[in-house]
DNA sequence: TTAGGATGATGGATTACTTCA
DNA sequence: AGTGAAGTAATCCATCATCCT
């Protein structure tokens, strides 16, 4: 059998593929014998034995070799990035693998065993139903209904092989006593797929197989590590944005305290000093070129230079400031003191530049003595 | 021994697309 | 040819389960 396998097509490979070398997995750390006629070498390629996954494992090994007739059509794979993906015509690099390149070994018992990758479970890709006790159900039904039927599955057989999925599950866990065994991805594989994230935080068929194949894992793996990469990446920003928000509200609600302190200070003031009542209507305004908030008044127009005081036609004024960071709404006049219409304390808009408000210049001695 | 965090895995919901009547 | 129903696959999301410190 002649298996040609292309996975170096993707529409953006993954760089470091070519650079980083095939995760070895000779590290006798992790190669272990089985009972069953195991030869304690490590095969030529690269075998990931996880050591608490051994009876799982072996479980698989069993099972690959007694599915080794199933006779699987190795088709170009479908172009189409989604969608579409019919099982019977996704290459298996694991199963091309463990079953032609592999001089080392002659038959498919008694040899070392990757536990993620002797599952054939996966093997429709991301079908889901992964479940570690199901593996053999599955494989049985995927490549013995599905492939044979030649098409697609109609309603009625869809169930019969969930229902034919879930007693066999059910059993397989009564029977082996089993409880769902968790894989931990060795830190190699962690670092790369993390490397890959970086590049592409979703993956096309093609990378995902090609990811798959290159740390020993099933597709549906690398698929549920970006998963869960997405998921926990988009939690962490949840958090920071949470966090920054926060912040800006405990900002806002400090400055908003300020203002209001301010503004009763300034009322206080209006009401101890009545004099000023005479004064012409002073209208506070905002220059649209610079964004100042500036007074005006029917005898005298007020400007600001650059060190902050305040020339006017006549003379200059000595300019009361404000520390706040806030507009204060155009339409404010401090003439009507009765209904004015600061109202600073509802939503204070900040601005990255400090607004200075002009006042008279008997307003703005009292200001600074009081302050 | 236990608690809690990290993380692999699962199942349901959603969405986009294809096929078929 | 246009259209809606049904099927399929990919993804998201919430949650569970296991492992490890």
């Amino acid at each position: 059998m002649e298996l040609a396998l292309s996975l170096g097509d993707t529409s953006k490979p993954f760089k470091f593929l070519d650079q980083t070398p095939k995760i070895s997995t000779k590290d006798p750390g992790f190669c272990m014998g089985l009972e069953t006629g195991f030869t304690a070498t490590p095969r030529s390629q690269d075998k990931v034995v996880d050591s608490t996954l051994q009876g799982e494992a072996a479980a698989d090994d069993t099972r690959a070799s007694s599915d080794l007739p199933v006779q699987l059509n190795l088709l170009p794979f479908s172009p189409v990035p989604r969608r579409r993906q019919v099982p019977s015509q996704i290459p298996f690099p694991w199963l091309s693998d463990n079953l032609v390149s592999e001089p080392g070994s002659t038959d498919g018992s008694g040899r070392g065993f990757d536990v993620n990758r002797l599952s054939a479970e996966e093997a429709e890709e991301g079908a889901a139903l992964s479940s570690p006790n199901s593996a053999m159900s599955s494989f049985q039904m995927d490549f013995g209904i599905r492939s044979s039927g030649g098409g697609r599955c109609n309603k009625r057989d869809m169930e019969a092989i969930e229902a034919e999925r879930a007693s066999s599950r059910a059993s397989d866990d009564e029977e082996n006593g089993l409880t769902r065994k968790k894989l931990r991805l060795s830190k190699e594989q962690s670092a790369f797929l993390e490397e890959s994230f970086k590049e592409h935080n979703t993956l096309n068929p093609k990378q995902k197989l090609a990811l798959a194949k290159q740390l020993n894992l099933r597709p549906r793996q690398v698929e549920v590590w970006f998963q869960n990469r997405r998921a926990r990446t988009k939690l962490k920003q949840t958090e920071v944005d949470c966090e920054y928000l926060k912040r800006c509200c405990e900002t806002l609600t400090e400055e908003n305290r300020r203002l209001q302190k301010e503004l009763q200070e300034l009322r206080a003031l209006k009401t101890s000093q009545p004099f000023y009542m005479q004064l012409p209507a002073t209208t506070l305004t905002m220059c649209p070129s610079c964004e100042r908030v500036a007074t005006t008044t029917a005898s005298a127009t007020t400007n600001t230079n650059a060190t902050g005081n305040t020339t006017t036609s006549n003379n200059k004024q000595p300019l009361a400031t404000t520390a706040a960071a806030a507009i204060i709404p155009l339409t404010t006049t401090t003439s009507n003191t009765n209904s004015t219409s600061l109202s600073l304390a509802n939503k204070p808009r900040l601005y990255p530049f400090t607004t200075q408000v002009h006042m008279p210049q008997a307003q703005a001695q009292t200001h600074q003595a009081t302050s």
